[in-house]
RNA sequence: CGGGGCGUAGCGCAGCUCGGUAGCGCGCUUCGUUCGGGACGAAGAGGUCGGAGGUUCAAAUCCUCUCGCCCCGACCA
């Protein structure tokens, strides 16, 4: 490609509302540009490099046994009814009606339609397994798009399928995604860490998020450096401390004026916060009834939770443990009304008829904890666990942080922070049975197909490998994936004719020998062609000009390393392909077998 | 949805406090000189100051409403 005649415009300058790093490279190297919020067009380099990545995806997928299909971006909201997701689903789908008052959706994610699809054709275990995959848009209404690329609204995603007549299949299948996943990944120049998940909105039964580690990212890992655990910190747990199980003493209510937090109780009390108990309020939506349509009434539901006072709810668990759709703090008005006071709350003394008490798992074993007392500035000490209350729940509540020891081998967990870029799920027959999807055995017996679901976002992918791969000039694209191999840059002026010839029958030689050149041809100063080339990160670059010509060289700088060579004009084409090949063997050094966690 | 910030030329910004009809740098166009790490000179093009209402002789500037974008939080296959 000329650059003359290129589509793009580099920018000197940040723009203002770009944040993080590969947000900034991607529109300061002309790959994209921002329609609204989470809605960004793709200009032509960087539609190079998500075609290179979605190939990638392709390879992967057909080696693993998948079959490339394509569904619609606009789905009748049938199968979404269907599923039940139609009525579960908040603001997050997109709806519509189309011209006959048909309820339509732009599809999120494709499970629905694919389970329709495949109920029509698969009748026999003779048809299974399968494996199908499509590479589409998809639109989510994210009430916070952000962080450029990494978080968007509308995205094209490679979601895969299984389908497989028992557990057992799927059991084999899912490792061998994990693994293919691994390859996408490394092959994108990313080394991902795979953790296991909540299964969120999906369903299903075990899940792993593949996580690119970085700075920037919106989830929190939490990893064990001895033993290899990871877990998001949604879904991960940890050895909760032993405790002294000190004798009960008596209920002792104390004045505490103004103490309304867990940091100035300990305080005011000379305790460790661990020796309090915390009180949080919490509404549940969770379903009651449901309609003859298929949509679902909810009601609110109060929960009271109790842990102790030096660690966090985590709200996931709590959400699963409840099976409820949602949750938010309980307001003020709601928290007297059974009761308690905000920032004096006790599980003692209050209307059990309405709420569910749930405490965590390390309660019952804490004596003598210092909490509320549903009344302003007052608290009571020595509340035990059986003797003064008792739950409705018991179980892990509390989120996993730094330093709490690992749940396999008790050495302190670490905190990190990472971009979720693809996930992979056991779906089971969440939607094979809701749609009906079924086959017949061996015996003419009708089964439900059992399914997995991987996923991976292409331009999320894009942004991760950006914000690995740069540094204070630009974007270091691994070959791979770059938008080109070669950058060209000719240092020609209308003085020299010579430079200019050379350059172009470089540009058609190494074109001719399967290499992608960018070549610079803008009538431009060197040190403008030399910016652009760093910032737009093509893995070599060669440099054309009156001085090297002299010599009969041309010189080779490889962006990743930096180094520079030279080479003769007449092995140009041997001496660059030889680079190229470095540079895939570079990554292709980075692929390995994996086993799952 | 809660909190904060910002909308003035393609990009980055000043002007707003104290109303008087818009400016700087980069980029862009033309000509000349230059030419191996973001050149120089000269001459230009480009903005209903996000939008609507209001106050005023006069609004980028003051008031009201509204739309959009970014950040933190909530949320997040």
């Amino acid at each position: 490609m000329r650059m003359s005649k290129l589509f793009f415009q580099t920018l000197r300058e940040v723009p203002a509302d770009a944040e993080i790093v590969s947000h900034q490279l991607m529109l300061r190297a002309g790959l994209m540009r921002q329609l609204a919020a989470g809605l960004f067009d793709f200009m032509p380099s960087g539609m190079r490099i998500k075609r290179k990545i979605e190939q990638i995806f392709r390879e992967e997928m057909d080696a693993i046994g998948g079959q490339e299909i394509l569904m619609p971006v606009v789905n009748s909201a049938d199968v979404w009814k269907e599923s039940g997701r139609w009525y579960e689903i908040g603001d997050d789908m997109a709806r519509f009606h189309d011209r006959g008052d048909r309820d339509m959706c732009l599809a999120m994610t494709h499970e629905e339609v694919i389970t329709d699809l495949v109920r029509q054709v698969i009748s026999s275990y003779r048809q299974l397994p399968l494996v199908l995959y499509h590479i589409q848009t998809k639109f989510r209404d994210e009430p916070r798009p952000r962080a450029g690329m990494i978080r968007v609204r509308e995205f094209t995603m490679k979601d895969a399928y299984s389908f497989d007549r028992d557990f057992a299949g799927l059991d084999e299948f899912y490792p061998k995604a994990y693994q293919a996943y691994f390859n996408i990944f490394r092959r994108c120049g990313i080394e991902p860490v795979a953790v296991e998940a909540d299964v969120g909105m999906m369903g299903g039964t075990m899940a792993h998020e593949f996580m690119a580690l970085t700075p920037v990212g919106e989830d929190t890992l939490l990893i064990c450096d001895a033993c290899n655990y990871h877990a998001n910190r949604q879904v991960a747990t940890f050895r909760k401390p032993e405790v002294d199980s000190g004798a009960p003493l008596s209920l002792e209510k104390v004045a505490t004026p103004g103490v309304n937090t867990i940091e100035a109780l300990a305080e005011f009390l000379q305790i460790p916060a661990a020796q309090t108990a915390k009180a949080i309020f919490m509404v549940a939506e969770v379903e009651d009834s449901q309609a003859a349509d298929g949509s679902v009434k909810t009601r609110d539901q109060f929960v009271f939770a109790v842990v102790r006072g030096d660690m966090e709810l985590n709200e996931t668990k709590m959400t699963n443990a409840l099976k409820a759709r949602r949750l938010r703090p309980a307001t003020v008005d709601e928290i007297r009304a059974i009761g308690a006071e905000p920032g004096y709350g006790s599980p003692i003394d209050v209307d059990r008829s309405q709420i569910v008490l749930m405490v965590d798992d390390l309660i019952p074993g804490s004596p003598n904890l210092v909490a509320g007392a549903n009344e302003i500035d007052a608290h009571y000490k020595n509340v035990n666990y059986g003797r003064d209350y008792e739950a409705d729940l018991v179980l892990d509540l509390v989120a996993a942080a730094e330093g709490h020891a690992c749940p396999q081998c008790e050495a302190p967990l670490r905190a990190v922070r990472g971009v979720e870029v693809g996930n992979i799920f056991k779906l089971g027959t969440k939607y094979s049975k809701a749609l009906g999807a079924t086959y017949l055995d061996e015996n003419g017996e009708s089964h439900p197909i059992v399914m997995g679901s991987y996923g991976i976002g292409s331009g999320r992918l894009i942004a991760s490998v950006i914000e690995h791969h740069n540094d204070e000039n630009g974007i270091k694209w691994p070959i791979s994936i770059a938008p080109y191999h070669v950058m060209l840059v000719s240092l020609a002026t209308p003085k020299t004719p010579d430079v200019t010839a050379a350059a172009e029958q470089m540009y058609a030689d190494l074109q001719a020998a399967g290499l992608e050149v960018l070549y610079d041809d803008r009538d431009e100063r060197a040190g403008v062609k030399f910016n652009d080339a760093d910032l737009l990160g093509i893995p070599l670059r060669l440099t054309v000009g009156g001085r090297g010509l002299k010599n009969g060289v041309v010189e080779m700088k490889v962006r990743r390393t930096g180094e520079s060579s030279e080479i003769p004009l007449d092995q140009l084409v041997a001496g660059v392909q030889a680079a190229a090949d470095a540079e895939w063997a570079f990554i292709n050094s980075r692929l390995k077998e994996e086993t799952l966690a």
